[in-house]
Order: structure tokens, then C-alpha cells, then sequence
DNA sequence: AAAATATGAATGAAGG
DNA sequence: CCTTCATTCATATTTT
């Protein structure tokens, strides 16, 4: 995908890992824009969860613009489809609670530092308050960590 | 997939726009250190994946702090984890950085295209199967979209 | 100002 | 199908 010799802000210490990758064939499939304005068209046809006859119908004919296959394609719509519902799941949650909102404050930039809202007393006591609240909200339980 | 730096057109100019300018439309979330600390209360309690109900509250609480959505939320703490689980597996690394020249082991491929079993059902492994002579069966169509 | 770093966002690939 | 992992892209911030 780069074409540019970017050599980006990986971290230095896995340079090792990072000049393997160059001889690596391995990498994932990484579509062509004209495989994902087709893909996408089909999604918008109504196709959600394209048969084996179907998914190597279409490998085929996005073959054409790069390498592809059949599981590409397969992955493609599986997550269109979980992502897109994903979204709507968290949309249906916004009319929860909704209390006030608000706490308009001139924001101050303090130079070279991390522009961020003035803190007042009040600042602390509603971020402490809402953390509180919140971990109440929350209660912490052992099965939640991971590793 | 956005390469393009997408720039809302800055609207209107006021004051409003100004106290959102730090992380307005068109630009990605700029957390708060308000924000920030919530979430990484929240981190060390032991949460790392919530559900999108989860999510639902702690954006809105965060939102009392600023403009927030529920996907960054999620992607908050999948990065976090993402990259507290990266920088134990690179210290874990540290050992065999020397290994590199013997992963030569000629496993040797005898030409035939191993299915990927991962993914499939017992149906879709047909697709690897005929994935060389499906074409002509099957020739393709634009009639592709079952809407 | 350029380079390096930190981190938000995205998505391919799997896991369960 | 829903959830999670991994890697990568893009950009805001920090450093030199």
C-alpha cells in the first residue's frame, strides 16, 4: 500500500521485524479501491452473507484488480455486517439518560503543553464526583480482566 | 480507510467554535485529561472490553467533559489493551532476536492448496475446492445483488 | 521546522 | 453471528 518510503513511526526496537515484513509476502489482503466500491455496491444491493457459489463469483471478478481470495471476501461482508450493527447497537443506547451537560468554559491554551480546559475547584469536585459515580456504575468485577 | 484529511468546513466562526475548537467536527477526539482520567480509573479497575451498554454510560458521563461518542470509547480501551498486551510481547521478544535466519524450514508445500479451515463451514470449504474451475459453471452476472 | 513519539481510527482476520 | 485480536494508517503532540 505505501508507495511512499515511509519508514513511519514504528518503534525502533522492531526494526528487525519491520525489514522482514518487506520480504514477506505474507501480508494481508489489502483491497483495491475498485474491489471495495464493488463490495460495497453489493452490500448496498442487499447482499449480507454472500453463499460459497457467490463468494467465488465475486473472488472472480475482483480478481481482476488485484489478488484476492475467496476468504477476502468472505471476511469482508462478515464485518460490514457486525461493524455496521455494532454502530446501531450503540446508537439505540443514546436515549438512556442524558442528564445536563454543558460546563462551558473558555478553553486556554497554555503554550507548548496539551491545550486543555481550565481547572477550577469546581472541576475537581465534578470530576471526582462523576468518577465516583461512575465506578459505582461499574463495579469492578474479576472476571472483567483480562490477563 | 479515509485518506483524505476530511475537513468539515468550519462553519460558523463564534465563540461556540471556538470552545469546541479543540477537537472540533473533522478532526479526531481530542480527549480531555478529565476524560482521560475516567477512563484510566476505569482501565485500572480491571475493565477492558465493555459492552456497548457499557460504552453507552461511560459516554455519557464522559460527555460531560466534552463532545465524545460511543466509538471512542471503544476504541479507547481497545487501544489501550491493544498496546499494554504490545509492549509485552516486545519485551518477551527480547530473547529470540537471533532466530530469524533458521525460520528457513522448507515446509514443503506439495502443490496442493491447503483449505482454510478457520473460517468456513463445513459448505464453504467447497469454495477452495473448485475455486480453479468455477468459473466457467458459473459465469458471472451483475444479477449478483439478491436485494 | 523536522523528527520522533503517542494515540485515535480503521479494518483484515479469527475466535467462540 | 457476535466478540476479540493484530496490524496498520493518520494525525496530534512532544522532542530535538
Amino acid at each position: 500500500r505505501s508507495l511512499v518510503p515511509v519508514q513511519t513511526s514504528s518503534s525502533s526496537s522492531d526494526a528487525i521485524a519491520a525489514a522482514e515484513l518487506v520480504h514477506s509476502g505474507g501480508t494481508r489482503w489489502n483491497p483495491m479501491p475498485e474491489q471495495v466500491k464493488l463490495l460495497e455496491a453489493l452490500y448496498a444491493g442487499g447482499l449480507r452473507t454472500p453463499n460459497p457459489v457467490q463468494i467465488e463469483q465475486i473472488t472472480a471478478e475482483l480478481g481482476r484488480f488485484g489478488r484476492i481470495e475467496g476468504k477476502n471476501v468472505f471476511y469482508w461482508f462478515q464485518n460490514h455486517k457486525a461493524r455496521e450493527r455494532q454502530k446501531q447497537k450503540r446508537a439505540a443506547a443514546f436515549h438512556l439518560k442524558k442528564e445536563e451537560m454543558a460546563t462551558k468554559e473558555a478553553t486556554v491554551d497554555l503554550g507548548r503543553k496539551r491545550k486543555c480546559r481550565s481547572w477550577s475547584r469546581a472541576d475537581v469536585a465534578v470530576v471526582e464526583d462523576c468518577e465516583r459515580r461512575t465506578l459505582e456504575l461499574f463495579p469492578l468485577h474479576p472476571e472483567w480482566k483480562q490477563i
